[in-house]
DNA sequence: CTTGACCTATGTGTAACACATTGGTTGTAC
DNA sequence: GTACAACCAATGTGTTACACATAGGTCAAG
């Protein structure tokens, strides 16, 4: 199969596959009449698994990681649970960082709505901006 | 004042005020002598502007399109009013999906802890990845 | 004048693709 | 058999906001 048969079967974009084949998580033959690269069912297996390791938060390179393991014969399993581990408090972290983003981003809109516009003559690049902090400060700080 | 005396006065890293510089943001004059940057007071207010600014979410790109609407004399405020706005529906977005990774991935660990580690005459690259979405669907499905 | 601490500019790497470019393939109407 | 259109391919580049690596310059103390 050509890359974008394979990507129809598995719910990807024929740019995905094209990617995971650069990186070397996909090995196509080639066609010799015309270089097109071609899959085979195993290669449709390989990119759903892939696609299930992303779902639960693994990054290509440590997919490579699983792969390379499968190939040695070492159950990757162990690192999987491993790698998981340190995963989760990774993406608490990022959502604890994204809900304080979220409560700025908020709070500044609220302020804004009783602060002009910047005129011409003005020392700021932009007011709103330049002065939030100071509003932060006073209703929060 | 060099990179690093900035950097120091602005409490960011001396990697950062160069990445601004090679991107236009800060434009320093060349120490003749020795081909150093060299940065003036307006330069870390506009460094200052820059880190509120990213504090607020807007984008490096972004806050370069407020400094030339400033320049040409221009009020950037309306916009940055509309991207504000255009933002925030992102950023809950954003933490709705990481919600949703950590879901995923918390209940996979807690599916993992009854399954074995799988063998070398598996099949499977990894048993607790391909498994994974089964277990989803008769659990949650 | 040499050592060492500190500094500089510039090039490259990061994550996971999307997009742009250029050109080949295939089916069909003529 | 060819001219056209719809579709497909490979490859190169762009994205974000820096961090890191490399190779070398500056400056004061000894």
């Amino acid at each position: 199969m050509k890359v974008s048969e394979l990507a129809r079967q598995a719910c990807v974009t024929a740019d995905t596959v094209r990617h995971y084949t650069r990186i070397g998580l996909l090995s196509p033959t080639r066609d010799p009449a015309n270089g097109y690269q071609l899959y085979d069912g195993d290669a449709l297996k390989q990119l759903c698994f892939i696609q299930k390791a992303r779902l639960l938060g693994f990054t290509l390179h440590e997919v490579e990681t699983i792969v390379h393991h499968q190939h040695r014969g070492t159950s990757p399993c162990p690192m999987v649970r491993g790698l998981m581990a340190s995963h989760l408090p990774k993406v608490r972290e990022q959502i604890a960082e994204l809900k304080q983003q979220l409560t700025r981003m908020e709070r500044a809109m609220v302020a804004w709505e009783e602060m002009p516009d910047g005129e011409q003559g003005d020392d700021a690049i932009c007011p709103l901006i330049e002065h939030w902090s100071d509003q932060e400060e006073r209703n929060h700080g």
